[in-house]
DNA sequence: TTTTAAGTCTATAAACAATATAGACATGAG
DNA sequence: CTCATGTCTATATTGTTTATAGACTTAAAA
């Protein structure tokens, strides 16, 4: 599970937008500033996160973006899931992206790889965007 | 941390050669064979692993590959980090392959992402090709 | 009603990595 | 000598990542 730019940019953005939650949406402008995040890029990670509803977001002069749902209710597995695709570290390890591997040839070598995909999903699972605003 | 195509073969062929460990080399073709790996992808594979020393090789005619190490003194850990690199998810959170990444604006992330590494870590560590032998 | 500050949509560029394939060469057993 | 093997380096192919560009739409406020 290797975390891409784009997965880090977009938890960065989503603990932005929780801090806010409940109140004013927040600027693309904005938000890129204060993550240091390229706004043409935001956008785009923007609009994908629209797209999965996980934000919301409001047109014209004042618009911006808002958290969908609570902070609480949004987990780090959702987004990098969303953004990078499967936890598990090979393919045929994967429940929600499986695909045949070479390494199914040794079912040992898969079974490790398999507990391994548990423990990360499972902390990753656990933990939501409300454990990340100071 | 997300496991190439490449470090899956590498570990398939070096659990062959943990197999006849202590008798004859292997060919290249016939690990090739039986793990169903390119051969010409295998050869660099295993000049990789030569050259980390993991492995041995004997030129000419009844030439071959063997372990250079019984299999219970190397682990997942070892071939996966020569083969792909970092175990974590985020460079920012890699103590073999440090590098800076957006995610370390936010300590508490950063945090997460550093307690899987030490997960992952410890049971790549603590398995070695021994294990995998059948 | 016009202006302007916002989000939307789609294309494409640049760099890099993954996954091989090719072929000329070196070595050593028989 | 021959031939089965490993060695070395180059290149091809494809896909992914990380953006950047620009024309378009919407809505608040003057």
């Amino acid at each position: 599970m290797r975390l891409s730019r784009k997965s880090e940019y977009a938890l960065l953005a989503l603990v932005d937008l929780s801090r806010q939650y409940g109140k004013e949406p927040a600027k693309i402008m904005d938000v890129s500033i204060r993550n240091d995040i390229p706004k043409k890029y935001l956008e785009q990670i923007f609009l994908q996160l629209k797209g999965a509803g996980y934000v919301r977001s409001f047109r014209g002069a004042n618009g911006g973006y808002s958290l969908a749902k609570p902070p609480e209710e949004i987990t780090l597995a959702q987004i990098i899931r969303l953004i990078d695709g499967p936890l598990a570290s090979v393919g045929s390890a994967s429940l929600y992206y499986f695909e045949h591997t070479p390494i199914e040839k040794n079912k040992k070598l898969l079974q490790v790889f398999k507990e391994i995909r548990d423990e990360v999903s499972e902390k990753l699972e656990s933990m939501s965007l409300s454990d990340f605003v100071d």
